[in-house]
DNA sequence: AGCACGCCGACT
DNA sequence: GTCGGCGTGCTC
């Protein structure tokens, strides 16, 4: 018997399986989708099984056995495997890359060169001094004490031997438990006891006291007082026995609770449900569209339709953005399904989430909720897949393999032929583009599910604020706004829109701005640190006293970033309680979620933050939602920079005011006429569909062409814009008439990390040659350009063209 | 990717 | 003479 195999190396030449033999006695035993340890050239390297055969084209002698099987059960169903090699060859990544991803990053191999001594007897007295008396040490600790050359020289003449030691990264937590196999015995014990033995007798009390046939070691010495030795002794003679047995960790369960029940539908909402759930019991692939506005109640059409699924026997997958895996969101779903749930999210270590992807391997549990990667869940049937906030660019992965989850969803639908829920409401064009052509099924809720009003929008032209002498950041109506809620006690939410701009350092007299010295990116003012830092490289800098060009002393910082908006609100609002989320305030763990619970529970009155306050805060006393700079994201140098804005400023403006008492939001901008801007006013998404997607037609511009972009760098320019031109030179000879090639031209951060970068966008509507095409480029780049040190890579259907 | 093999410069 | 530098080639 032959398993082919793919091999834990990602490179070009080993991107397709590898055969091996079986041996006899695993022959039963062997199934695609286990992970197997194997010889590959001169080491050994963990891999997925991906088939099994009789016989192999290699001569025999080519042929080396599996070294061992790391699996009881296959890690990977039939279906997933289809799903790797379809993700690898769609996305142009390699196949191991594909088949990793799917798996929590716990279950990835971790790799230790481990030295065993052969011949003590032949070491020098320093070596054998340092090893003591171990047989084994790793390689790691042998070179942190200076002492790899010896170990060089030792391996040379025989006398020690190293190899690669494949372990799982993290495993299975167990427990001690204590088993009482006959009370009775525990009786005679202590009849029997030795006098002097005071301790194991008052353990056997305890013991005889609480019947039980096992229980957590931990939990008796705890309980009864004893120390671990006596219980070792009741152990080594025999009165009661241990075991290991593995557990899951637990998991912290959320805080705010949710009744449970199922609430009134809206018509609106019966009617979206009703279309699920009978294509759900045709058995058929079909995707739905659920536009819904803010507040409209997506979420109830989610839980009852999963309901549906559930009661069919099958399973659901959730899919939310990171940023909206908050309690408060889980907890809905704990609270309708209770045990029924995975929830996947950051904040779980790497054992947790191994824990997670567990229970749902083994059928325990039939929902998974999570962030991107939630959508490889390791259902065996499932029923419902659903992708909350769809037009969020989260749902891409940026780095190989590049896929987007609402592909995968689908693909996965394909294969078990049942619904695909979209939500939002702000669709991505793409999507709404595809409901619009019958691919995919529209489903809208118009209504807000409380039949609250919308909240009011006012759109302040900062330039006449600025006119009529006011330069603080703070517009007189949002200022007045502010200062009402306070009196109130209702809360408010000030969005900072920064993406794209941030502090940064500038020079009044020359107008230098401070660069990073290894990328063509303005250094950003940190605060706290009194430096500046390079987000793209990690690059930082101590804030110049005097400009590096004219040396000038007029530099200082300029831009608004949180921290000053927070100084700027304390000028206004001395008494105001403030938090503050972005990136410095969030980056510890769990830190997102307890700024969000803190401001629930009213602790503040503020909470003033950048995009990440934009998605899944449902309080219902925050009645003004303010938004301080609406147009930065409009001068971004991307075409999706209107879509990016418009479903910014709708999604915050759907805070205000989600209970009873009415919202009220105020966006400032220095471009009120744009239409991504007006549009959102009324927040109406249909417009500013239409528009946006006029611009797209003339531009040729997704959702009417398919975009894919291809980067080149190298650290010299020459090289990279010389190769940039052979490349796409290389695409554009082989791609049919109806494609467009665009450049090469220089990417907007045209120098990153040292390396500069050149791009070409590639845009299609139907382009069969394409993949064959860029799979032959990534051949000559492979085999020749990338020892010369350019670095190629290619990214479908991208996000952003930077 | 990683590891071995192989062929040329500066050291005990 | 040998240790060790990194070019080249292969991995079932």
């Amino acid at each position: 018997m032959i398993a082919e195999v793919i091999v834990d190396v990602a490179a070009y030449p080993i991107d397709r399986p590898f055969d091996y033999a079986v041996p006899i006695d695993w022959e039963h035993v062997m199934e695609p989708g286990l992970r197997v340890k194997v010889p590959f050239g001169p080491r050994k390297v963990a891999g997925y099984v991906t088939g099994i055969k009789e016989e192999s084209e290699l001569d025999h002698n080519k042929i080396k056995p599996i070294a061992e099987i790391i699996d009881l059960e296959p890690v990977l169903s039939a279906e997933l495997l289809a799903l790797s090699k379809w993700m690898a060859t769609e996305t142009i990544a390699y196949e191991i890359d594909a088949l990793q991803v799917m798996l929590p990053a716990a279950m990835r191999a971790k790799y230790e060169k481990i030295m065993t001594v052969i011949k003590p007897e032949e070491l020098d007295d320093a070596f054998r001094s340092f090893l003591g008396n171990r047989q084994q040490v790793t390689l790691k600790a042998l070179q942190d004490a200076n002492l790899l050359n010896e170990v060089k020289k030792y391996n040379k003449l025989g006398i020690v031997e190293i190899d690669t030691a494949i372990q799982q990264k993290t495993k299975m937590k167990k427990v001690r438990m204590i088993h009482v196999p006959d009370a009775k015995q525990l009786e005679t014990a202590l009849e029997e006891a030795h006098p002097n033995a005071k301790k194991q007798q008052e353990l056997l009390r305890w013991l005889l006291l609480h019947p039980t046939e096992s229980i957590e070691a931990s939990k008796i010495l705890d309980e009864s007082g004893v120390t671990a030795t006596v219980l070792k002794s009741l152990v080594d003679k025999e009165i009661v026995e241990q075991s290991q047995v593995e557990v899951y960790r637990e998991l912290e369960s959320p805080k705010m609770q949710d009744s449970g029940k199922p609430e009134q539908l809206t018509d609106e909402q019966q009617v979206a449900l009703s279309a699920i759930e009978q294509s759900s019991n045709k058995n058929i692939q079909e995707t739905f569209l659920l536009h819904g506005i803010t507040g409209s109640g997506k979420t109830e059409v989610y839980l009852q339709a999963i309901d549906h699924v559930l009661k069919q026997g099958k399973e659901a997958i959730v899919l939310v953005p990171e940023i909206a895996l908050t309690p408060q969101m889980t907890a809905r779903f704990k609270g309708r399904f209770g045990e029924l749930v995975a929830v996947l999210h950051s904040g779980l270590s790497a054992g947790e989430k191994y824990d997670e992807w567990r229970r749902i391997h083994r059928g325990e549990v039939k929902v998974a909720i999570g962030a991107r990667s939630a959508v490889f869940a390791p259902f065996s049937n499932l029923g419902l897949l659903i992708l909350d906030e769809e037009h969020e660019t989260t749902y891409k992965q940026e780095e190989s393999p590049r896929y987007h989850a609402r592909d995968v969803a689908i693909w996965r639908a394909n294969y078990y032929q049942c619904p695909v829920i979209l939500g939002s409401a702000t669709p991505s064009l793409e999507s709404y583009a595809r409901a619009s052509k019958g691919v995919y099924s529209l489903l809208t809720l118009s209504k807000r599910a409380k039949n609250q009003a919308l909240p009011s929008v006012e759109v302040v032209d900062m330039r006449e604020e600025l006119k009529a002498g006011n330069r603080s950041m703070f517009s007189l109506a949002l200022a007045e706004g502010i200062r009402e809620r306070l009196v109130r006690k209702e809360q408010i939410v000030l969005l900072l829109n920064k993406r794209g701009f941030s502090s940064f350092v500038l020079c009044r007299d020359c107008g230098t701005v401070v660069e990073c010295p290894n990328c063509d990116i303005s250094l950003t003012y940190h605060r706290a640190s009194e430096s500046l830092k390079c987000h793209y490289c990690g690059h930082e800098e101590r804030v110049p006293s005097e400009c590096p060009e004219c040396t000038s002393e007029h530099i200082r910082f300029f831009g608004t970033g949180t921290q000053k908006a927070q100084e700027e609100l304390y000028k206004l609002v001395p008494e105001a309680r403030v938090i503050r989320m972005d990136i410095d305030t969030t980056n510890t763990k769990g830190a997102h979620e307890r700024l969000l619970y803190d401001f629930g529970e009213g602790k503040a009155d503020i909470l003033l933050g950048t995009q990440m306050i934009a998605k899944g805060l449902d309080f219902p006393r925050i009645t003004l939602v303010g938004v301080l700079a609406a147009d930065t994201s409009l001068h971004l140098a991307d075409f999706r920079a209107a879509e990016k804005t418009f479903q910014l400023l709708t999604q915050v403006s759907g805070r205000a005011g989600r209970d009873q008492l009415p919202g009220e939001v105020v966006i400032q901008t220095y471009d009120p006429e744009h239409y991504a801007i007006e549009l959102s006013k009324t927040q109406n998404y249909v417009p500013f569909y239409e528009m946006e997607m006029d611009r797209r037609r003339q531009l040729g511009y997704p959702p009417y062409y398919y975009v894919t972009v291809v980067q080149f760098s190298h650290e010299d320019v020459l090289k990279a814009a010389d190769y940039a031109h052979k490349g796409t030179e290389f695409i554009a000879e082989r791609l049919s008439q109806g494609s467009v090639i665009i450049g090469p031209t220089a990417a907007a951060i045209s120098r990153l990390n040292n390396r500069y970068r050149y791009q070409s966008l590639i845009k299609y509507k139907h382009e069969p040659a394409l993949i064959p095409v860029l799979q032959q480029l990534l051949k000559h780049y492979k085999t020749s350009w990338a020892k010369d040190g350019l670095v190629m890579s290619i990214n479908r259907e991208p996000t952003s063209i930077f």
